[in-house]
DNA sequence: CATTCGTGGGA
DNA sequence: TTCCCAAGAAT
């Protein structure tokens, strides 16, 4: 049985019994067709991020933005502070980003085509294809993490990612049927999630176990393959979390352009691999805290000294306006902040509070 | 083609 | 503790 044909027949029968349940999924043998705006903000909110991690988020959104229109009317700094956690930011300005163009220059509605979605900001190839497949049942193939390891391992291609990929998706174009090409896209990436899992997959109860090449020869477990990746240098740095009369606190909004773009934050030096001289961002009595924060991003581990001072109002709003990007905030809600900044947070939140109890200790 | 860009959970 | 990785996109 290696008829694509029949390949998609058998995936389509074993996802019409084991579709996952998720938010923004129409179950297989529903009439109802999804909605473009939600499939859309799944499918960005999932790039590169499991679906235990978007479902609280996706809820969020979708609450509080029932629309494509309703979310390009958003002020950014709320778009950005609902996003606050998720990780990689370019995706919530992206976002935005695009939901202003469908709302403006397409009426509303999403292009139906790949072509059209391609277009848009932060839809890359994995996306325009998922969107039309599921939302507009396009006979696009659908190529993610899932997808390539399934397919390496019903092909056993032993090609290290990411030389395979082109191989990979002539593929699991192969195997893209005309007939209910959304529900085999997502079942593809359910069988990846669920079966045909990274380490220890699932093969005796695989729908795909007679076809699969990896499988008949022993190599599942090891595919696919990858280039091995570059180790992570640590980085060093120093924060500041400065507090002002009654609740107010020492911010900034970071430039729209790189790590952690358009969110708010501590100031703070530059993250460099030999440690930088402490250099507050405004004039101030800084206390060094005991320990400090560490915190892993995508290629590098990061440890930041904090320093915490009590600073004057009226001097520091002063101060503020010199730094592009400084303000002092009159309140500060914690889940806003990206989660490196959330830790800093942690660790010198905790002097006020204690201060507070003990007017005495200084 | 290589690099940049977050985070949390699991082995 | 450390490593891997999860429905990738932009440059």
């Amino acid at each position: 049985m290696t008829d694509p044909a029949a390949l998609s027949r058998v995936l389509l029968g074993w996802y019409d019994r084991h579709a996952r349940a998720l938010p923004w999924r129409v179950p297989p043998g529903d009439d109802r067709r999804p909605d473009p705006y939600r499939i859309w903000l799944s499918e960005v909110m999932l790039q590169q991020t499991t679906v235990a991690a978007v479902k609280d988020y996706f809820h969020k959104f979708t609450t509080r933005w029932p629309t494509v229109g309703a979310l390009a009317a958003a002020d950014d700094a709320d778009v950005m502070a609902a996003w606050a956690g998720l990780g990689y930011y370019a995706r919530a300005r992206n976002l935005l980003k695009c939901a202003r163009v469908v709302t403006d220059d397409h009426d509303g509605r999403f292009p139906e085509d790949v072509a059209g979605l391609r277009a848009l900001p932060g839809i890359g190839p994995y996306t325009s294809a998922a969107i039309a497949a599921i939302a507009f049942d396009r006979a696009e193939t659908v190529v993610d993490g899932n997808v390539e390891r399934v397919v390496a391992r019903l092909h056993d291609i032993h090609t290290p990612l990411p030389a395979a990929k082109p191989e990979l998706t002539a593929h699991a174009a192969d195997l893209t049927p005309n007939e209910r090409p959304g529900d085999h896209a997502q079942a593809m990436m359910d069988l990846g999630a669920t079966i045909c899992t990274p380490r220890n997959p699932a093969c005796g109860i695989c729908p795909w176990r007679e076809p699969c090449m990896a499988r008949a020869r022993g190599t599942a477990a090891l595919l696919p393959r990858k280039t091995p990746k570059k180790p992570k240098p640590v980085r060093h740095g120093h924060l500041y979390v400065g507090r002002v009369p009654e609740d107010g606190w020492l911010l900034e909004t970071r430039p729209a352009q790189g790590l952690l773009g358009g969110m708010l934050g501590f100031p703070g030096t530059d993250w460099t691999e030999s440690p930088a001289q402490p250099t507050p961002p405004l004039p101030g009595a800084w206390q060094q805290l005991p320990g400090e924060v560490r915190h892993t991003f995508t290629h590098f581990h990061l440890r930041l000294t904090i320093w915490v001072a009590d600073l004057d109002a009226a001097a520091a709003d002063t101060a503020a306006e010199g730094t592009a990007g400084l303000h002092i905030a009159p309140k500060l809600s914690p889940a806003a902040l990206p989660t490196v900044m959330r830790k800093a947070y942690d660790l010198a939140a905790p002097v006020w509070s204690q201060r507070s109890r003990d007017p005495l200790a200084d």
